[in-house]
RNA sequence: GCCCAGAUGGCGGAAUCGGUAGACGCGUUGGUCUCAAACACCAAUAACUUCACGGUUGUGCCGGUUCGACCCCGGCUCUGGGUACCA
């Protein structure tokens, strides 16, 4: 039978599920292999053929591995967490569960087809509450961990909590927030539970920081900064503002110098290794402290500025400092007569956005402070300035300028006329500053005549022994921000307790993601989870409820108040004692007007129970029915407040679902009954409030249940962190699921983590660079520091597969829609109101050349796609029928082209013309999308070629790791040599048809060239030479017409890793088991049969090859000169010329220099 | 601006250690088969030149090292990627 791929690849990919052919073993004597694809994010796209590009080459690696005699790890899963799926449920109010489930059948069907080899009984999804558990948990160790800086690793908080009990705060070297107080043992005892608790925030790995956060208003959410490129989120293209919000962060810049040596262990590609260094940012340099010069009031007395640089050597050249306009010493610092300028340029300054800024980096701004600051080397008196180019984020947010040696503060001082001191001997600043560090020092004090390393010490030593500075390492990188105000993520394991973050208990994991009946921020700007009902940590009934996860007690504890018809109010419990203060007060001195009214509305007159004096948030509520959710004020005299503290106050109460009406004194004391009516006629038309005393409040999440009066409800419940991990959460760890992942019990046991240690191979996009590789990395650690895990570092070696670019076909179009075209005499003329054109490739370029600018102003055209399913790829001619049926407003329209146009289906031929009848489009190569109607199914190419096909073909194209455009005109070749290969087993009738004849030296030949060849090209990842390899080997064989089975057999084996289907079918034909062709063992390649007798040695001539030679290769260099010279072909290129030289390389060259 | 990678026929690409540049595939051209088309098969295919044998040029550009350079060195140009007032 003729080769039959359909069948054969269905049959195969079935035999292959049923039977776990991939199944990686536990325990094995065999040696393992762990390779890994970058954790796919599932998208509703489905998948194109530049996905599949490293899965292919991974997975003709695992099989490779495999028959090499490998227990290998080769697993697949979902990064279901994230953007797309959350943006969908909101526009279409779909549980972003329920979209992730429907893309991952997708995803998989697609990858089924492909026929990989992953072990399917290993995947993980990061949104199954199974796996986000452990991603919980981890959360959790980061919490209970601090970093020591003199064991150089995580620790236990216990062990730091320890240490401040014996020792206080003394001794500690450890990687913190910056404002960590200094205490005793005997004062950290002393402190409440609340700020030790406090306290240690400032060191756990994991910490709530008031951090300036990237703030994307239309995707109502924080991003990393590598999510944001140029001022606008990298996913949608949305503008991003800086906004100060209270995040969790992760502090990962405490593995900052251990994340920059790991990378010189690794085999990664160097691009990506150069990438997280400059992402890291290490910069050696000093930390110098500049005393500022009091000014005659005394004002700026004691204060220092830091400064931060990586050239002290420089100090001398010193002329000026600049801060950043946002630093804390700006409005201290600013003398009266400057207060005005400064002001000004702040307010500038803050005005400007990211992108203006970015646009404006050559021109030079800022303003002088009028104070001035000592420099401690010399003593001399300089100028301290403000200026945007100086980051507050950055080192200390300040600078010392020394314009000759630096180019921005040359400007800047150029611009303001500050001076330019040179201090080198060599420097050469006419023009822009030199930042030379060769040559001699002068102007320079004690350093004069020295050299750049000399200086350096002799600054730091003089400036450590004065106290004036260090030297000090500093990093660009900053702690990461690890909360999301978004619905699709992990919830963060934490509650709070009197505005502190606690962990919930490790039995309670996972804490379940709570539903929600929308997918957006509450209106107060509460990340969606806010929304959730009941969705509360009921901390003192822990015990009882036991291990039943936290959603449900937050449904118990509603449940409850049905019960007891207990409408009850939050207040906000920072302020609680001071509101119930007041709030009794209140009561105890009321107006006349609240006396009247609260006679008319207490004890159940009204039908419902009404308070007064009751706090809600942190606002005191004059009267409230708590049952219907109204709010009585009173206004006049009591309060004082104006009316827009009045309209504040109703907004807030609005937003805990209260309705608000205000009564002036003046109605209740006039007509008291009238007021009672009313708000009695109010009550009844109001519906009962829900159920639900948990909404959070605007001022501070920390809030806990009080009873309308006071008193504090004993065994309160707790909010929950609203935010969500980022999508990096849950990818910062999975390769360790994949070694044990059906484990209840652990993240992974020691067993298999021990066995399986770490991604020998991780195949994947650069595009996870700076993120989550560099996360990956400092999860890994930490893990290895906890004793967890037992390498420091996870993915051995690393590729970087290259993007597959799509061709777009582009077609001209008029601008002007329907209005330019008119078909005078037969030929289309600029007019008005008529019919839109579409311009030939051809004919526009033509056009652009030759014709004026008037004319070419008058037929201007844009670019659009076209689908490329209507354009042939080989020669970009349009199908204008099938594109009508796609665009049917072209319909009427002119298909111009270089030698006539068509309109309605007929071609209307120019006169004299010799011109093109068929209409081109412009070909382009820009990314695979499908708004670029550029996409290449793969399911399209397999139903026609099969999978083996594609897989060989993909890796056909190119290297892979080089970015490439996807051009399907190849496949073809491809097919045809699988064909050819079907064929060798079969004779010309399709006949199976194999001879266990002895094969011949040729056919060995051939064979062997294979084996090693291939050996050697999948060892360094050169698939394409690989499959250029078979199909010569296969042409020769061909030639050869060999049917040999111990032949046929070997290349089966060498050629399933990238054509498993078909290599199954035949591998069972030749007569061994189904199933047994993975785990076959590699062909042993024996060098024997590609010894040669004869070499064609190239005969050159002054370098230039001019013809080939049959020499023996056992003659020696000696014997081959002499064989050539004597040759007579070879004098006849000599031309009688005597040689000066004859070079002989043994089996490779001969060259006769003449 | 800085850092990194790359540039080879009409196209994708090969040349693994400084040793025959253009393997393999596509496309194109010619041929066989066919009533015809498709498929399949055979042959040619870097450019220039020559009836042909052959000759000359040729791996982005300029120069160097070497018997010999796509490969090593120096200086550029262009393309792609990363990154940015980082002190």
């Amino acid at each position: 039978m003729d080769y039959q791929f359909k069948d054969i690849e269905k049959k195969w990919q079935r035999f292959w599920a049923d039977h776990q052919t991939f199944k990686a073993a536990d325990k094995t004597t065999k040696p393992k292999y762990y390779v890994l694809d970058m954790f796919p994010y599932p998208s509703g796209a489905g998948l194109h053929v530049g996905h599949p590009l490293g899965y292919i080459a991974s997975d003709i690696f695992s099989r490779y591995k495999r028959l090499k005699g490998f227990n290998v790890l080769h697993p697949m899963g979902y990064d279901s967490f994230g953007l797309p799926a959350e943006q969908y449920a909101i526009q279409t109010g779909q549980h972003p569960a329920i979209t992730t489930e429907a893309n991952i059948a997708t995803y998989r069907r697609q990858l089924d087809q492909i026929g990989f080899s992953f072990d399917w009984s290993r995947e993980v999804r990061t949104s199954s509450p199974d796996y986000y558990k452990w991603t919980q948990w981890i959360f959790m160790q980061l919490f209970n961990s601090w970093y020591n800086k003199d064991a150089d690793k995580a620790e236990p908080i216990s062990q730091l909590v320890a240490h401040f009990e014996k020792n206080g705060s003394a001794g500690i070297n450890a990687v913190c927030d910056e404002e960590i107080l200094s205490f005793t043992a005997d004062e950290w005892k002393a402190k409440s539970t609340n700020e030790q608790l406090a306290e240690l925030l400032k060191y756990r790995l994991t910490y709530l920081r008031e951090s300036t956060v990237n703030w994307c208003p239309a995707l109502g959410t924080v991003l990393a900064n590598d999510e944001v490129k140029d001022g606008f989120s990298e996913r949608g293209g949305f503008p991003v503002e800086q906004k100060k919000m209270m995040q969790w962060s992760m502090r990962i810049t405490a593995y900052a110098d251990r994340l920059l040596k790991g990378l010189d262990t690794i085999d990664w590609p160097e691009p990506l290794k150069e990438m997280q260094r400059n992402w890291i940012g290490k910069s050696v340099g000093a930390l110098v402290k500049f005393k500022v010069s009091p000014l005659e009031n005394g004002i700026g007395q004691d204060e220092v500025i830091e400064v931060f640089t990586t050239r002290a050597d420089t100090i001398f050249g010193t002329t000026f400092l600049v801060i950043a306009p946002e630093h804390e010493l700006v409005s201290t610092l600013t003398t009266a007569e400057q207060k005005a300028a400064i002001e000004a340029y702040i307010a500038q300054a803050k005005k400007k956005s990211e992108l203006e800024r970015m646009a404006d980096a050559k021109t030079v701004s800022g303003a002088f402070t009028g104070s001035y600051a000592i420099n401690p080397v010399n003593g001399e008196k300089v100028q301290v300035w403000i200026a945007d180019y100086v980051l507050a984020g950055y080192g200390t947010g300040a600078v010392m300028a020394v314009p000759s040696g630096d180019q921005r503060d040359y400007l800047f001082a150029k611009q303001f006329n500050l001076p330019i001191i040179p201090i080198i001997d060599i420097q050469k600043i006419d023009n822009e500053a030199d930042p030379t560090k060769e040559g001699h020092y002068i102007n320079s004090g004690f350093i004069n005549g020295l050299t750049y390393k000399e200086a350096t010490a002799a600054v730091i030593a003089k400036l450590e022994e004065l106290g004036a500075g260090k030297a000090k390492v500093n990093f660009r990188m900053r702690d990461a921000i690890f909360g999301r105000q978004r619905y699709w993520g992990e919830p963060v394991p934490v509650y709070f307790k009197d505005g502190l973050p606690h962990l919930i208990k490790e039995s309670e994991l996972p804490l379940l993601l709570p539903e929600v009946d929308k997918y957006l921020p509450t209106e107060s700007g509460e990340p969606p989870l806010a929304r959730a009902e009941g969705w509360k940590y009921e901390g003192a009934r822990n015990n009882s409820i036991g291990n039943k996860s936290a959603k449900h007690a937050g449904e118990e504890a509603s449940n409850e108040a049905h019960l007891t018809g207990a409408y009850r109010e939050t207040a906000d419990p920072r302020y609680y004692e001071l509101l119930k203060k007041f709030s009794l007060e209140n009561r105890k001195n009321p107006t006349e007007a609240e006396n009247i009214l609260w006679q008319l509305l207490r004890k159940d007159q009204t039908g419902f129970k009404i308070r007064r004096q009751h706090a809600i948030g942190l606002y005191i509520a004059d009267f409230v029915c708590l049952q219907k959710g109204l709010v009585i004020e009173l206004d006049g005299n009591h309060h004082k407040l104006n009316k827009e503290a009045d309209d504040e106050r109703t907004e807030a109460l609005n937003y805990f679902g209260f309705d608000v009406i205000r009564i002036t004194n003046e109605e209740v004391l006039s007509n008291a009954n009238d007021v009672f009516e009313k708000i009695k006629e109010k009550l009844a038309i109001l519906e009962d409030r829900e159920l639900s005393p948990t909404q959070p409040s605007p001022v501070g999440r920390a809030l806990k249940k009080v009873s309308p009066t006071g008193g504090d409800l004993e065994g309160a419940i707790y909010d929950y962190e609203l935010s969500t991990m980022p999508g990096w959460a849950g990818s910062s760890w999975y390769w360790y699921r994949y070694m044990d992942a059906q484990n209840q019990n652990e993240f992974a046991s020691k067993e298999a983590i021990e066995y399986w240690k770490d991604v020998d191979l991780y195949i994947g996009g650069s595009e996870h660079a700076t993120g989550h590789l560099l996360y990956s990395r400092f999860w890994n650690k930490f893990l290895k520091d906890l004793g967890l895990v037992v390498e420091e570092e996870p993915f051995k070696k690393l590729i970087n597969q290259g993007m597959i670019q799509g061709v777009s076909q582009k077609i001209h179009i008029s601008t002007a829609g329907k209005s330019n075209m008119n078909l005078i005499d037969g030929l289309p003329v600029h007019t008005q109101n008529t019919e839109t054109f579409l311009m030939s490739s051809d004919r526009r370029a033509e056009m652009d050349s030759n014709e004026s600018n008037a004319t070419k102003i008058l037929y201007n055209t844009t670019e659009h796609n076209v689908d490329i399913r209507f354009v042939d790829s080989k020669t970009n001619e349009l199908n204008i029928r099938e594109y009508i049926k796609w665009r049917p407003e072209y319909e009427n329209s002119i298909f111009w082209c270089s030698g006539g146009y068509w309109h309605k289906n007929e071609f209307h031929e120019f006169e004299n013309s010799n011109g093109e009848k068929r209409f081109f489009t412009k070909p382009e190569v820009e990314k695979m999308s499908k708004s670029k109607f550029n996409v290449v199914n793969p399911d399209d190419l397999i139903e026609r070629y099969g999978a083996d096909t594609l897989r060989m073909y993909e890796m056909f194209l190119g290297p892979l790791e080089q970015s490439k455009p996807w051009n399907t005109n190849g496949i073809e070749g491809v097919f045809k040599f699988l064909r050819k290969f079907w064929r060798l087993f079969h004779d010309d009738a399709w006949n199976f048809n194999v001879s266990t004849a002895e094969p011949t030296k040729a056919e060995l030949k051939s064979l062997h060239k294979i084996i090693r060849k291939v050996e050697e090209d999948i060892e360094r990842f050169s698939f394409n030479t690989s499959v250029s390899s078979f199909m010569i080997a296969i042409n020769e064989l061909t030639d050869l017409k060999c049917n040999k089975k111990s032949i046929l057999q070997d290349l089966v084996i060498i050629l399933s890793p990238y054509a498993p289907h078909i290599c199954e079918e035949l591998w069972v034909m030749l007569g061994n088991d189904a199933g047994t062709l993975s785990y076959a063992p590699y062909p042993k390649f024996n060098p024997q049969y590609l010894i040669e007798d004869e070499y064609a040695y190239p005969i050159s001539i002054n370098g230039k090859t001019k013809m080939n030679l049959n020499i023996s290769l056992s003659l020696e260099p000696k014997e081959i000169e002499a064989a050539v010279m004597a040759n007579a072909d070879v004098n006849k290129y000599l031309d009688g010329k005597t040689p000066k030289k004859v070079i002989v390389v043994k089996g490779r060259i001969v060259n006769i220099v003449a």
